[in-house]
DNA sequence: TACAATTTTCAGAAATTACTGAAAATTCAG
DNA sequence: CTGAATTTTCAGTAATTTCTGAAAATTGTA
């Protein structure tokens, strides 16, 4: 396994982001050599091509299986297993989201609403409930829309993308269209 | 300063939560604290209220205001620095989107704009820039989103969230209405 | 301008997170 | 069933990140 300077640099520099999304450099690092290359790969090529273990190859994939980002194959006569990424990068960014948002949001969602279920005893606790509320309110919707994201096809997600700055006017479109959908 | 009970396990909490977002525990206890505090906060009280240090509340502070996260405010007849979050939730989540995708994309699309301008020199770089040009294209609409996400007032936001299940639906209907805008 | 209050910086310490090699567990062909 | 190939686990170590106290810098007032 050898990759070109090109793909190398890029693989470093998804590395480096890799702490900047909740991965780690060493999974942003595996993530990138899987996704740029064509053929599946199994961890031994991985490991030698990354320079890292063996064995940080193999937590590397749990981690990434536990994502839902790649897919395990296997190769006639050859024992190992062999791993790709999804050919549909909108597949990708779908999981991502939809992986994050549980990660990242839900948590944070349920620990809010239990918040809101006692009752604040002083006017402290009352501002912090009526900020958790809006917190709570708009999360909800994050997790609405990442919902519908998930069962959207690649073309639709595309198609609602690339709205871009149309989207604004979309909106107002719809409230003349439809005036009594909302309170 | 002292708090509730229950705005300290939401302190603890946002702190757990915040090393999961590009922040990391104590700035999202800081920023918690904060955020459910009516009256704007020095320094000196977040440092005592979470057990801190001084100086690392300032180099949080420093954090949160290159995020934009925070308000510098001065009290009457006080020479300390106060600061506060901003009264509108959704303001906060727009400015942590805008901060995220600069810290989180741009610079993977500029490095892939890079990589796109070199000449393929056999197939595997081929299939690298194929994979690069399709990210490429999606991270670039979603930087139009987020753009576009700025400029948008809090009512429109609201607006558009609540439209959840209902956005692929308003596709279908953009789609009939304005059939030639995208080819 | 002088000085006390306040904030910031930064080198080293502490805490956390990531990585490794060795050993255990699993898988599967014969 | 056996045993070689492969994958997984995990305790210890290495690397990284975060935090602190002391000192420096800045600020604002008298």
């Amino acid at each position: 396994m050898k990759v070109s300077s090109m793909t190398q640099s890029l693989i470093l520099h998804f590395g480096e982001m890799g702490s900047k999304w909740g991965l780690n450099r060493t999974l942003g690092q595996m993530y990138a050599l899987i996704v740029l290359t064509e053929s599946p790969l199994n961890a031994d090529q991985i490991s030698e091509c990354l320079q890292i273990s063996r064995s940080n190859v193999s937590m590397g994939l749990k981690e990434l299986k536990s994502w839902n980002l790649i897919k395990l194959q296997h190769i006639p006569g050859d024992r190992k297993e062999y791993f790709s990424a999804p050919n549909d990068v909108w597949e990708i960014a779908r999981t991502l989201v939809v992986e994050r948002r549980k990660r990242e949001l839900d948590p944070t969602l349920s620990m809010m609403r239990d918040a809101l279920l006692q009752s604040p005893s002083n006017d402290a606790d009352r501002y912090v409930q009526k900020r958790v509320q809006e917190m709570h309110d708009l999360m909800e919707m994050v997790t609405l829309w990442s919902n519908e994201l998930q069962g959207m096809s690649s073309e639709k997600l595309a198609a609602l993308l690339k709205l871009g700055e149309g989207i604004g006017k979309l909106i107002d479109m719809k409230d003349k269209l439809l005036p009594n959908k909302n309170s």
